[in-house]
DNA sequence: AGTCTTGTTCGACT
DNA sequence: CAGTCGAACAAGAC
């Protein structure tokens, strides 16, 4: 399930590749991946111009074309791009190839085809919508208590809402959650302050040491591969917690499965 | 064969 | 407006 750093590192990967290319065609599995316009619309809109820049907003995969339109790529739950060899055969998941002026090929492998792909001329109809950047400067513990003080609901569905903060999903908010200690019922107005240091650390220090080991790897999800992220709460239901032993347990949070220790993530709440 | 799970977005509702 | 809830998307596990 591809977050934040997963992608940061899809990009990193593939951007040596596309960048100074242009699509000289695309080959269609899945005609929805392409979000609202026909594969004669993409190329047309595309046609002859090279990839000025790929990089990263959010969980957005951001490549720019030299004639100012902007493909937005979201991997969703299991999309995955990668840069193949001329040679390369559609397989089962290949959802959309992008032929490449090199001749390499640009694959989007989406399992359960909810990824999309999003050509705009105006890269604020995406971005508009987004919350800070977690690992940018301007996510600090003075803006983070900014945040939490005109919040009454709980922290975890707050860390989950992209227009407020852009990146974060349910695995890395569970990790944080649990690196500060924090319960993810607790009331974002009463996160204690010492807390809310901790938790913009959490989030920044997560999301940097999983893009290091290039994300989390779940052994029973088809396509997310590599990452040698190890989860300390999320997915570790019934196991120990590394910090004080107690059983890890799991709750609905907005109906999202939330895993934390009880005994050293106090809840504050009610 | 049916149920459940998964993350995100969106619309309906309180 | 803030927040919750359910639906929808699709496929795989059991």
């Amino acid at each position: 399930m591809p977050e934040l750093p997963e992608v940061e590192s899809t990009v990193k990967r593939i951007e040596p590749d596309l960048v100074g290319r242009s699509i000289k065609d695309l080959w269609i599995g899945w005609s929805r991946s392409i979000y609202g316009m026909p594969r004669s619309t993409f190329l047309k809109r595309v046609a002859g111009s090279r990839i000025k820049s790929v990089s990263r907003r959010a969980k957005y995969i951001w490549i720019e074309f030299e004639c100012a339109e902007h493909l937005f790529i979201h991997l969703r739950m299991s999309g995955n791009l990668l840069v193949k060899p001329p040679s390369y055969q559609a397989g089962p998941h290949d959802r959309l190839i992008a032929r490449l002026s090199n001749k390499r090929q640009l694959v989007f492998q989406d399992t359960r085809k909810f990824g999309r792909w999003k050509l705009v001329r105006n890269p604020h109809e995406i971005t508009g919508a987004l919350g800070v950047e977690p690992l940018g400067k301007d996510f600090n513990s003075r803006t983070l208590t900014e945040i939490l003080d005109s919040r009454s609901g709980a922290i975890k569905p707050l860390l989950l809402n992209q227009s407020v903060i852009a990146g974060i999903g349910n695995i890395y908010a569970d990790e944080a959650l649990w690196k500060s200690q924090i319960h993810p019922l607790t009331n974002c107005n009463l996160v204690p302050e010492k807390n809310r240091k901790q938790l913009v650390r959490a989030i920044k220090s997560t999301l940097k040491r999983a893009i290091e080991l290039q994300g989390t790897d779940f052994g029973d999800d088809v396509i997310t591969e590599g990452g040698d992220y190890r989860p300390r709460a999320y997915g570790r239901e019934g196991l120990k917690c590394f910090r004080c032993s107690d059983s890890i347990q799991r709750i609905l949070v907005a109906q999202r499965s939330s895993h934390f220790c009880p005994s050293c993530q106090e809840r504050r709440s009610r």
